[in-house]
DNA sequence: TTTAAAAAATGATGTGGATCAGTTTTCTGA
DNA sequence: TCAGAAAACTGATCCACATCATTTTTTAAA
């Protein structure tokens, strides 16, 4: 479980910092990082940022698993990528020098630490490894979202949705993949209750198994398949 | 109209490159980029670099218009952004070190020149501008594509297509809209029917005019309030 | 434990837009 | 300037998916 408090992480210990931008850093320098950070527990379902605002400074997930989505006109969400511990978030806008044009929330109870942009950005200049890692992180994350539009204009929902159960069986690992049917409808694409019935098939079909919410993967291949290919 | 030759254009003089990422060189640096590229002719509807190929580098557009695009399962292409004069394209897959995930043609007669990985590589190393400016870059269009991504799953084909009229009148400036139906299709995400008959009904609500394959913008705020709102 | 609210699931119905099968118009280059 | 090819357009048909309306289950708080 998660402490319920402010507990200050040390970046020089931070399990997940090897999976990070910030995982070529010198002892130095994340020592630099660690005194220059904040960290806070958010709550599920607790609000990180917002479309319009303006950044401050970037969001580094220590622990926990964090939504990115843009909301449509009629409000509704499209989640457009899940953070999971060792990811930063929300470099984008603060990049570009625009408001955000994204919101982020928890998906669970999280630890977040917090980098004021001065700080991030004085790295940025004077740490090529950390600058070339976010370059590559901007890339890849470029070609993700031509992949995700590609597949939203092409693929039935069905076949996006097997490809989505692919990347969140990435993203949660050994756990069992853990979101609201809401959520994943709005990773998907979809309205809720189509992604319902469609869950459903792929049950009755063998290809994955549920616990209320908690959805496992049985036949990753035949899901690969489904999907149209993977990676 | 293009000269159709390899005429090795000035990048000291080059109009279109004040809106480049190239823009705050200074004058030994513009020489040196000069020296370095090399110029080359396409004639319309040829490819400058395929879905899967490894980026030798960078393409900047002097003259002309270039689609990228991802194919889709059957063959059928996805264009996720539409370059012009000015642009530099390629560099997505150079940075993250992958193989091309989008592929690249001309729309029209285009004049391109190419810079190669190592001297592009070279100069972002030791040239803080363009890096920031890259930098800016990459976070535009991931920015870009989030927006794309919400049109995609939230919008009809009808609103979508008043949406890419606009970002196309961007492109095309004083000029009119001058592409096929079948990739004005592949650029809203529908069927080059659907998209005829939806063309055809904002002729007749008068929102556009058309004349062949050009497309005028006649109503543009009424486009806007139709796309759901643009910038 | 009870209970109210939220989430998940099911059923019925309507339609936006894809698909297929053509015809007509516009290009292109010989 | 003419012929063949490619692009643009039209019409008919169908179904995947959204929407609306309830019911059932799960969750969380009192």
């Amino acid at each position: 479980m998660v402490e319920k408090s402010h507990k200050h992480v040390n970046c020089e210990a931070c399990a997940v910092r090897s999976n990070s931008i910030f995982a070529h850093l010198t002892g130095e320098d994340v020592a630099n990082l660690d005194h220059h950070k904040s960290c806070q527990f958010y709550k599920k379902n607790q609000t990180i940022f917002v479309e319009g605002s303006y950044p401050r400074g970037v969001y580094c997930v220590n622990h926990g698993k964090v939504k990115i989505y843009a909301l449509g006109d009629e409000g509704k969400e499209q989640i457009v990528h899940i953070a999971k511990a060792g990811e930063v978030i929300g470099f984008r806008a603060m990049l570009s020098g625009e408001s955000y044009k994204l919101s982020a929330s928890t998906l669970e109870d999280s630890n977040i630490c917090f980098v004021s942009k001065d700080d991030f950005l004085n790295m940025m200049d004077t740490l090529p490894s950390l600058r070339n890692s976010l370059i590559q992180e901007l890339s890849k994350e470029l070609g993700e979202r031509a992949i995700f539009i590609t597949n939203l204009a092409q693929k039935t929902v069905r076949e996006r949705l097997a490809y989505s159960l692919m990347i969140l069986a990435d993203i949660y690992g050994d756990e069992p993949i853990n979101l609201s049917r809401e959520d994943l409808a709005n990773f998907v694409g979809t309205a809720t209750e189509t992604l319902i019935r469609l869950l459903k098939e792929l049950k009755e079909e063998g290809l994955i198994d549920t616990q209320t919410r908690k959805i496992f993967i049985t036949k990753k291949e035949e899901l690969i398949q489904l999907a149209g290919g993977y990676r």
